[in-house]
RNA sequence: UGGGUUAUGGUGUAAAGGCAGCACAACAGAUUUUGAUUCUGUUUGUCUAGGUUCGAAUCCUAGUAACCCAACCA
């Protein structure tokens, strides 16, 4: 096999880099902000990092941007630890932005002697009055030109805390000409009397973005710096920035976001779903989030299947969920266990069979030999699918009617002869005569059926909660649909039965996945206890009769 | 005084002047004690208009469309 293997423009540039001598070997960075989950958005981000450098030697560090106070936690730094190694990357070395504090300060003094920034007593309302458009040119602040001694002066006042909130900032001095937005005199630090989740008090000042993320990125060296397309415009500052304060010459390069369709994915429009009560918390099965996803039954493999398959580009794109649940099924078919459980029950009652016989039956557990048999118990009445029987079979109908035959999954095959229903007129009971010679196993190929169904003794099987999951959205687009989004939230993206599966789930366990034979993927729910045992549908098998259905 | 980025089937992504390929989806068939899996096959594409060239998705010219930038957020 001499597969050719296709690059993407990131690997180009690194095999460019290495071929010329620029780097013995690389280094990156994931770099979140500690203010919220990770999402499958931010798992192609990991996936791209981590990848990278297990492909061409070197490390990727974990670097929280921790830099704003106010919307930081300790509580999302360790949720995003535990979904990064969940998806099984390891960072060389964890860092946070604001171990830098004290280097950053000293670099703001850098640029200042250098004459290249200053401090500025604009409100926030003026900065923003006199930076002009896209179109119209920016006006100079009238402290842009204070001395060098009274800038340094009054940034040491900003941080020994002698001023309010909002009352001064220090500026990049650039050119509030510039077209790029970003070049006109940048904010550098702004003052925030905060606690900080890991420095405390001990700073009143706060660098921005683009003070702190370039900056780090030298400071940690490194060599190639990935992040979304938005921050494009940023690049020429980054550069400014290194290129003044004469460090470590990191590079910035930038990829487009993946987007999903049936979902959102920016974390202002997740939390409303959240806050509002449209999921339930940010791990809800039906979200995004790693953890949503997780909870889902999602194993770390589809997914990192998936952001390969995918690729990075610089284009807009929205990926069609299917790819993402192919590359699930396709994990799960390989290690899913098969087991039965009826999700929909309706009686049906074997009337040549005997009242009180009990048999025990031979069952495969897994998708190959393998992963061996276990015995199911078989008696006289058993809960079947409700959707299993049809009173007048449409055409192509494999399954039980008045009159047609099945095999029941592992055990016999069984003849519908009547059936009843109650009242309301809703099927209650099935009756049909077995045949014992076609008993799994031992059957001779006498008799042919088209339809296999699973099945569970009514004696035996156990009661559970499944809890069916569906799209979020109704439409392939929320966010670019007229109004707000949440209109497009599909009203029954989760659906809670009863049902009865087979004993066997008893000792299920989180980390197990199931195939619910003929009914899809599913896994125990984190929050299941014995006494009132949860599974989540993690994903439907495909099914072709139900496309049949739909013509 | 505007600047920047991007356009390849329904979707995502390759092809560095030389057969438009791969995966998903869709469709048809075979196998099947899961209408699953597996296997086989089919359909669908280079934003537009010119130009260069034996030959253009790729180079040139001119358009068009989408997205990003005016937080003391990242």
């Amino acid at each position: 096999m001499n597969e050719v293997k296709s690059h993407n423009f990131l690997e180009e540039i690194i095999e460019e880099d290495l071929k010329a001598g620029k780097y013995q070997s690389i280094v990156t960075r994931f770099p979140p902000e500690p203010n919220g989950y990770l999402h499958i958005g931010h798992a192609t981000s990991i996936c791209l990092n981590f990848g990278l450098t297990a492909r061409y030697g070197g490390y990727t560090n974990l670097r929280f941007d921790d830099t704003n106070p106010v919307t930081e936690e300790t509580e999302f730094v360790d949720s995003i630890k535990a979904d990064i190694k969940w998806l099984g990357f390891e960072w060389k070395y964890e860092l946070y932005a604001s171990d830098y504090f004290a280097t950053l300060y000293e670099y703001a003094h850098i640029l200042i002697n250098k004459g290249l920034a200053y401090v500025d007593d604009l409100t926030s309302e003026e900065i923003a009055q006199l930076k002009g458009t896209p179109v119209d040119p920016g006006k100079d602040s009238p402290f842009r030109d204070r001395s060098i001694d009274e800038n340094c002066r009054l940034f040491e006042k900003m941080k020994d805390g002698e001023y309010p909130d909002g009352s001064k900032t220090l500026r990049a001095k650039i050119d509030m000409k510039h077209p790029n937005m970003l070049m006109r005199d940048p904010l550098l630090y702004r003052i925030k009397h905060a606690h900080h989740h890991r420095t405390g008090d001990a700073w009143c000042i706060y660098p921005m973005y683009d003070f702190a993320h370039g900056q780090s990125d030298s400071i940690e060296q490194i060599t190639h710096s990935i992040c979304t397309l938005e921050f494009i415009p940023h690049r020429e500052l980054y550069d400014w920035l290194i290129e003044k304060l004469e460090i470590y010459p990191s590079h910035q390069y930038e990829f487009a976001r993946r987007n999903l369709s049936y979902t959102v994915m920016s974390k202002r429009k997740l939390m409303q779903l959240v806050n509002d009560g449209y999921v339930n918390g940010w791990d809800d099965p039906r979200m995004p989030t790693i953890s949503g996803m997780r909870r889902r039954g999602f194993t770390p493999a589809s997914i990192r299947n998936f952001c390969e398959r995918i690729g990075i580009a610089k284009r807009e794109n929205i990926i069609d969920f299917s790819l993402l649940e192919f590359f699930l099924r396709e994990d799960l078919n390989n290690t899913a266990l098969r087991v039965m459980a009826v999700l929909d029950p309706v009686k049906l009652i074997i009337t040549n069979y005997e009242d009180e016989k009990t048999e025990e039956l031979t069952c495969e557990n897994g998708p190959d030999e393998a992963y061996g048999t276990r015995q199911i118990s078989f008696c006289k009445e058993l809960w079947i699918e409700r959707e299993d029987f049809m009173e007048e079979p449409a055409k192509k109908w494999f399954r039980l009617a008045p009159g047609a035959s099945v095999r029941l999954k592992s055990a016999y095959i069984v003849r519908c002869d009547n059936f009843q229903k109650d009242e309301n007129g809703n099927l209650e009971t099935i009756y049909c005569t077995y045949f014992p010679e076609t008993r799994s196993g031992l059957d001779n190929g006498t008799m042919k059926v088209k339809g296999t169904i699973h099945w569970v003794s009514v004696e035996h099987a156990i009661k559970a909660e499944v809890r069916m999951y569906d799209r979020l959205f109704k439409v392939e687009n929320p966010s670019s649909e007229d109004g707000d989004f949440k209109d497009y939230i599909n009203p029954d993206s989760l659906q809670i039965l009863n049902a009865f599966i087979e004993p066997s789930l008893k000792k299920a366990a989180v980390v197990d996945r199931y195939q619910f034979l003929r009914k899809g993927y599913f896994c125990l729910d984190e929050k299941s206890t014995s006494e009132n045992l949860v599974f989540n549908r993690t994903v439907t098998l495909k099914d072709a009769w139900a496309k049949e259905v739909k013509r």
